[in-house]
DNA sequence: ATTGGTAACTGATAAATATCATATTTTTAG
DNA sequence: CTAAAAATATGATATTTATCAGTTACCAAT
């Protein structure tokens, strides 16, 4: 049987955490569980979305694709992010698709226990309200880096960012393993360009790569590069 | 005497319209009006607001500065507008600058009554949570653009931006007149480009200028510009 | 009206980045 | 296990965009 909200210990990093057990109730009665394998789509660019995902485990890159057949990714969510908020709100259809990284798990749940509570408990609001300022601010950061920073800068930011995001295995690599292809849409930038900068920053000893996986070697010469030394 | 929030109509183009009687009261009852002059900061990057300022005229450009000394303009902001409701809600100090490109008169309102608002009225958290889902949509899109659209695309879009959003005065030119240092930073271009593909626009017949001033001759073929023909 | 300062403009060139072609490696399907 | 497909890698080149240098136009203040 599948578990229940109210246990549910990723809710402690969204904000469902705002809702009270009677409002939990009701959205673990009306949810229900999917799985989405790696390479798979969520919901995509378009569609009109019947309510949210809780994303319980994977990791799901939001992106939109472009009239020349390249996409721009705009955010990685992994565990505890709620995906489709914003449409949900808004109640237009969403702007970006959410395509799985990786096998995920996720938690549907409908607009309807999501617009209840929204009318009905301020706290919840704010604290979605507070998510939204956050999740605004960053997309503002992005605006202002995309412009103003060079790609070998923003390769150097992205790697930093998988690694204070994601973390690394064992033996210091970083755990979450994107295709060079995805690293140059976060970076926005040609995949032949994503991969060059990867080779020049090897030569350099910044990171090291085994296959597809890429480690950290020299975080301080990361930053500096970030910061235009 | 200054005007009363419950009579004035710019208040119908924002969220305080969500108030009720008596929350719009201790609103008009604490706020206060400021003139700020063209090219004078309302707040900039890194201060700590006390409150918003919902734009009663003029115009302002919401921007951020880099280590280079290039900003990026994130949004411009005209009547109806409320500037800092992100940085109020998220109780952090802005990220952005908000300066007046042209004489501009802003009412302040002290956080505290926006903040017991919030938590005491649904219907307006929800309603400003609206607003910032909107937002960020239109942030996401401004990332796409950049990254996918080339610079003379983006400058084709910048014009029917302005179209669009601030209308054309009676001779057809755009109502908002901007300098061209303040367009390159719209677009996120250096500003010798484009001035460049400004003249270039104006030799194929696509715009018309006078002095500083310009005018859309050839909406189709801008529109067709930015779908990438 | 003159002057000084700033913004607009233009050309030449450099730098950054994308594109195309092709080779090599890795992954996947049968 | 092997063939086919996909992803990674690298070189050559083209294109886009930024930078630097310098000129011209415009506005503001004496």
């Amino acid at each position: 049987m599948e578990s229940r909200c109210e246990n549910c210990i990723i809710r402690q990093f969204n904000s469902l955490r705002a809702m009270s057990k009677e409002e939990l109730k009701q959205v673990s009665d009306s949810k229900t569980t999917r799985t989405i394998k790696k390479g798979e789509p969520i919901f995509e660019e378009g569609d009109k979305l019947n309510g949210v995902y809780c994303v319980r485990n994977g990791v799901s890159k939001l992106s939109k694709l472009s009239a020349n057949g390249k996409d721009q990714i705009v955010k990685l969510a992994s565990k505890g992010e709620v995906l489709g908020q914003r449409s949900v709100i808004s109640q237009e259809s969403t702007n970006l698709s959410a395509i799985a990284i990786n096998d995920m798990e996720v938690c549907f749940i409908p607009k309807e226990s999501i617009n209840n509570t929204l009318q009905k408990n301020p706290n919840f609001t704010l604290e979605v309200l507070r998510h939204m300022a956050h999740d605004l601010k960053e997309a503002d950061d992005v605006i202002v880096n995309i412009s103003q920073k060079t790609v070998k800068q923003r390769m150097a930011e992205a790697f930093l960012y998988l690694q204070n995001n994601f973390g690394e295995d064992a033996e210091g690599y970083l755990a979450l393993t994107l295709s060079r292809e995805d690293i140059s849409n976060v970076v926005g930038t040609a995949t032949e360009s994503a991969i060059r900068i990867i080779s020049e920053f090897k030569k350099k000893g910044l990171i090291q790569t085994s296959g597809k996986k890429i480690g950290i070697k020299d975080e301080r010469k990361l930053l500096e590069m970030v910061e235009g030394f």
